[in-house]
DNA sequence: CTTAGGCTAATTGTTAACAATATAGATTGA
DNA sequence: TCAATCTATATTGTTAACAATTAGCCTAAG
């Protein structure tokens, strides 16, 4: 693995768990002897960083972190409401019978987790994300599976790592789950895929309500 | 404008247009001779052709110009129609009078053009771009336009120039495109977004068409 | 006291030399 | 003759020094 790929994954991974703060300066002098490496890979990664949206670069200014934007964040979520939804209907057709066994033992799995751990909302984050990850997966369209979990889901991610403190609502997530579960087994695309863009609304309206309450 | 950017672009429109050809080997010594630069500018110009999808860059072993894919290609349509038909239900809610009104000039434009060169392909080409974009702008969601314009677009645009020889429909996608803009006037976003969809499908039926005549 | 101008320091953009890796051809052995 | 290994070369990955640009500060004039 190169140093350019070791040194986008560290720090998208800090960028979006909140290690390196949103609007941090990113010097590359710096960065560069704490990552121990020298500034050209540095500065690749940078360029990575800035054509995935997790940082802003200004030429002869330098690159900073991308600050919270509630615009953007509903911005997103508005598209994660028609992909996934298309997810779902391609999955409904696409999907084989074992994948769909895997998701359904993905779901029991959860199931158990969240009547163990009832309410504790840091375990629900990335439980979550694995179920739509792999319906976005089972949709079987490379273009598809990379514009959401390449391009979208890291602002996601960072988004709930800050609102991390907001109440989830698993009992409810784990049901909705349910529901298009069920459909996709049924291979009845057109309610898995109203299901899936309802839920993601739900999500949505949280989130508008989260940030009319933050401000 | 850095370097980089420079490079980006010329090696962007060189490789969407055929001036260099898929599956051509990119050396970074050879190209950053021809260019004029170093090779750092011309690594970093790689790198985000690479995340643009139009190189493929393996580590030590070098870059090359995406080949044509009919696979992806039908991917992209069937994101095209979706992303397309989101921005028709936007930009019906949200693109202002004066937006509309040059979204028709644009249109007068095209029809008088149309009229002119009829069965001039490759006029066809940037005229219908423009439309489209024009939509997408309107939608008013920066991140769904950068998805389409920025991810997308370059892979049609690509695909288009090295089809140029099939012949374009350019009556019929003008009367859809009329029709299209007729329900954005009456603020009519479902009806919009079924034509846009349509409208793309059309072009995607097509594309199949294509591929099989040539294998 | 305010503002315009220039100067300094910090930071990014660029280049060229060096190190590491993979490919292709030659060589040797079975 | 074929296969496997080794070696040489070409190419990429990395580093460190150099050039260009920006932002902040200080000075001085109005």
């Amino acid at each position: 693995m190169t140093q350019t790929e070791q040194a986008y994954h560290h720090l998208l991974e800090a960028i979006v768990k909140g290690d390196i703060l949103p609007g941090t300066r990113l010097r590359e002098a710096d960065l560069s002897r704490e990552l121990g490496l020298g500034r050209g890979p540095l500065r690749d990664a940078l360029h990575r960083l800035e054509s995935r949206k997790m940082v802003n670069k200004v030429p002869h200014v330098g690159a900073q972190v991308v600050d919270f934007n509630p615009v953007e964040m509903i911005e997103i979520y508005e598209l994660r409401e028609r992909l996934e939804g298309m997810a779902c209907e391609l999955a409904a057709e696409r999907m084989s019978d074992d994948d769909l066994a895997a998701l359904g033992e993905l779901l029991t799995t959860h199931r158990q987790f969240v009547e163990k751990h009832s309410g504790e909302a840091y375990i629900q984050q990335d439980t979550d994300l694995d179920f739509h990850f792999h319906i976005i997966q089972g949709a079987g369209n490379s273009w598809l599976t990379q514009l959401l979990c390449d391009e979208l889901y890291h602002r996601v991610r960072m988004y709930r790592y800050q609102s991390a403190h907001q109440k989830a609502r698993p009992e409810r997530a784990m049901k909705e789950h349910t529901q298009i579960f069920e459909a996709l087994s049924n291979r009845d695309g057109e309610l898995a895929a109203m299901l899936m863009r309802r839920h993601i609304a739900t999500a949505r309206e949280n989130l508008i309500r989260y940030i009319a309450n933050t401000q």
